[in-house]
This record gives C-alpha cells, structure tokens and sequence, in this order.
DNA sequence: TTTATACATAGAAGATAGTCAATATGTTGT
DNA sequence: ACAACATATTGACTATCTTCTATGTATAAA
C-alpha cells in the first residue's frame, strides 16, 4: 500500500506545536470544554481556540456542543492512522521508495 | 516521568513536513548521499542539503563524509524516543498532566 | 596547481504560522 | 428583549519556513 505522506505530514504538523502536542495530552484522558482547557495555558482564548480549530481540522480532535460549550476530545482513529503512518515511514522494506528508483526514465517513477 | 514536550514538538516539526518525512522514509532502507537523493526530488540540491540540515539539526539522521561524499542516515535511537514520546502522549493516564490542576494555586502548577 | 565534483552556507523573496485585540456568533437565564 | 457567558472569526503584526540563486568549502583527479 502507498504511504500517504501528504496525509501524514499535515498531521503531523498539526501535532508538531508545543501548545497543541500539549492539547492532544491533556484531551488523551477526557474531553474538555474550551474554558477548562485554558487553565493550562497562558494563552488568550481566541488562540487557543485557533490550535484546537487546527486540530479538528486534520482530524486529530472532534468537538460536541453541549449548551455554551464546546467540549473536545481525542480522534481515536486518526491517532491509529498516525502510528500506522509512522510504522510504515520508519520501517524498512520491500515498499520502500528508495526501491522505485530503477524504474526512473520509465515513466513510473514515484516522487514524494 | 515527565514528558520533554519541547523535545518532542521539535523533532515533530522536524519530520511535519511532506520532503522531510519522505527523506527519512527513504533513508530508512539504507544511508544514502545527497546527490543520490537528489533524484527523488524536483528540488535544488542547496534546497535538499538545507532539509538535511533541519533533520540533523534534531538528530533524526546522523552523517558520515566518505571522500567526496556525505552518507547520511537514519538515527534509530531518536525514533525510539520519538515512539515512546508519541506513547506518553497519547496514552491516558494518572501521569497526564490534566491531574495537575488540583494544584493549581500552590506554586505546583505545570505548564506546557 | 588547476579543474571537476559533492556538499554547505549566505542572503533574499514569498508564503505560512502564532499571537493578540476587537468583534461576531451562539446559548442560557432573567 | 436583554444581559451574561462560552466560543469562533477577523484583521493585523511579527516571526518562522520553504525555496531559490549565488557563492564558499572540501575532496579527488588530472
């Protein structure tokens, strides 16, 4: 199966930021509201709700409304497909890139 | 144990990106030098060097003169922690620093 | 010593990201 | 309807990132 590295490196820049890696922590253990989650933060609210905006926006968190709150939590889904990613990106093998470099002036070559 | 966030979101930053992360995957295999990786890439070779140099700069890969050559690979210990600090992340527990808010107050308070 | 090759560094342009103050939206209670 | 609270959006500022061209450095070969 092809990696997908688009895919991959846009999560991984959404998780690459002390803040919002920091987030993610937290939200491992329960959901949160916004409020609640400002109390970790010297940050004012309209920028932490910008990192949790970004956050969703690639998958790693969902948010539920309950009334005046937004309540967030972890996308236990996209945090499998991120160690799956990691697996296959680390792991040496037969898929690897660097095995598609004799088919190069084919016309099938594979560029990242 | 304490998790290294600024450690960990700089290695991420490190590899949050689509020729960088396809770069480690390639080395993955097997070191490599820069003008064979060149081929990869529809980049500049000061482009390429300068992306090595990021994932250096972290100790994602390590390098190696041979003659005219700079061989250049991965750097498995870094990938250990970056797995186990994944982990950390990710994993609920009593550790995880939203317990730390009862403290809030004394002086006790941990930040990210 | 000169020339060629492999790679690194410097400097600059354009794009993107993190942060804030101000404001808007949505919900609840009076 | 209005006030209060929780969150999102906008616009602006600054900093950082990606990429390039131009140039420098190191090694090897002639």
């Amino acid at each position: 199966m092809e990696i997908d590295f688009a895919k991959g490196s846009l999560i991984l820049k959404a998780i690459a930021d002390p803040t919002r890696i920091c987030i993610v922590h937290i939200l491992s253990c329960d959901e949160m509201c916004v409020c609640d989650l400002q109390e970790y933060f010297k940050l004012t609210q309209p920028t932490l709700s910008h990192h949790l905006g970004q956050l969703k926006a690639v998958g790693v968190v969902t948010s539920r409304r309950e009334g005046k709150w937004m309540y967030y939590s972890i996308n236990r889904d996209v945090v499998k497909f991120l160690t799956g990613f990691l697996d296959s990106v680390f792991l040496p093998g037969s898929e690897c890139l660097c095995r598609t470099l004799e088919t190069f002036g084919t016309g099938k070559e594979t560029s990242c």
